[in-house]
DNA sequence: CTTATTGCTTCGGAAGGCTAAGTAATGCGA
DNA sequence: TCGCATTACTTAGCCTTCCGAAGCAATAAG
């Protein structure tokens, strides 16, 4: 304890921040490579893997308004990687679909930094892996309060505050 | 190895997103409590900590172009927490300093998180302090192919590209 | 049928970023 | 000393994300 105990955890952050960079950088460098913002690939990727999202269902689970999603769509419409199809059900409701292209596009997607991060993880001895979940672990319930049911993405970029969700 | 371990490089994933995550979170709040944003709250601490600085520090270690950090310093000058002395060796060079206004700002930033992770941090027993910072720095080199001087202070926000730095 | 509610889009407007194009001071070579 | 390149910043114009508020449909409630 005491001064080393400080200067550790001034070790922690200083990794931590390198840990955030890194991810950071690769978002951006991903979105690059993909022709695609951080934020509408956020949206591709969303939508590629359930196969269909309404806005609604986006702008919560990526933690922005419908304002916003609406507007990443109509960027990914342009482009023709979505489309907006009318509910049968429900006809003020918009299902945002993945196009064949879409579809490619997200294949195109380099992954960089995700193979790397993996090929090293899975280098490593068993019981380092293991060290390593529960120190993450352990870091994200301290930093945390609340438990979150994060999907295994990683690179999907910032999330935004879901204030005022009351 | 195989499936497990595949499993378990998953919950790494998870964790560094919750990570990131409640990092982001937090800097959004903290900027919002200071009454600035994260970005202008960002150079407000470096030129605090290190008493003045240059744009073209400010801009190397924030990542971002010099004309980013000029429009940023705009609008710290505008809210008067910093000014701006000409060198007077270098009358090209801008020195960026904090007024008693800008510091006393950011006396008032709650540091929460921080905080709160300091507290849980220092909770721990000495061993498993040791083994935290082992593994965030080991996680960190596997994202991060080259290393980084970052400074410990982990909710900064988002850093930006630092392409075209040659 | 009328009124709420819900789902989405549109419309400003703020912020951070960037590149490219100024402007000013320095420095160096002729 | 003059002129030109370099360096340090700022300005200008543009793009993207994001938000709140207002608008428009469609559905649900009465």
């Amino acid at each position: 304890m005491t001064r080393d105990a400080n200067t550790r955890m001034d070790e922690t952050l200083v990794a931590l921040r390198r840990i955030l960079r890194a991810t950071e950088l690769y978002a951006r460098d991903l979105a690059n490579a993909v022709g695609l913002t951080p934020a509408q690939l956020r949206v591709l990727q969303i939508v590629d893997a359930r196969d269909s999202a309404t806005p609604k269902a986006l702008a919560t689970q990526m933690g922005v308004s419908q304002a916003t999603v609406s507007a990443l769509v109509d960027k990914l419409v342009a482009q023709g990687l979505v489309e907006r199809v009318p509910s049968e059900q429900d006809r003020r409701q918009v299902n945002v679909t993945v196009t064949r292209d879409g579809h490619d596009r997200l294949g195109a997607a380099p992954d960089a930094l995700q193979q790397r991060y993996a090929r090293k993880f899975l280098d490593l001895a068993d019981w380092e892996q293991a060290q390593l979940v529960a120190s993450l672990e352990r870091v994200a319930d301290m930093l945390d309060a609340r438990g979150f049911d994060a999907a295994p993405v990683l690179m999907t970029g910032e999330l935004r505050t879901e204030r005022k969700a009351d």
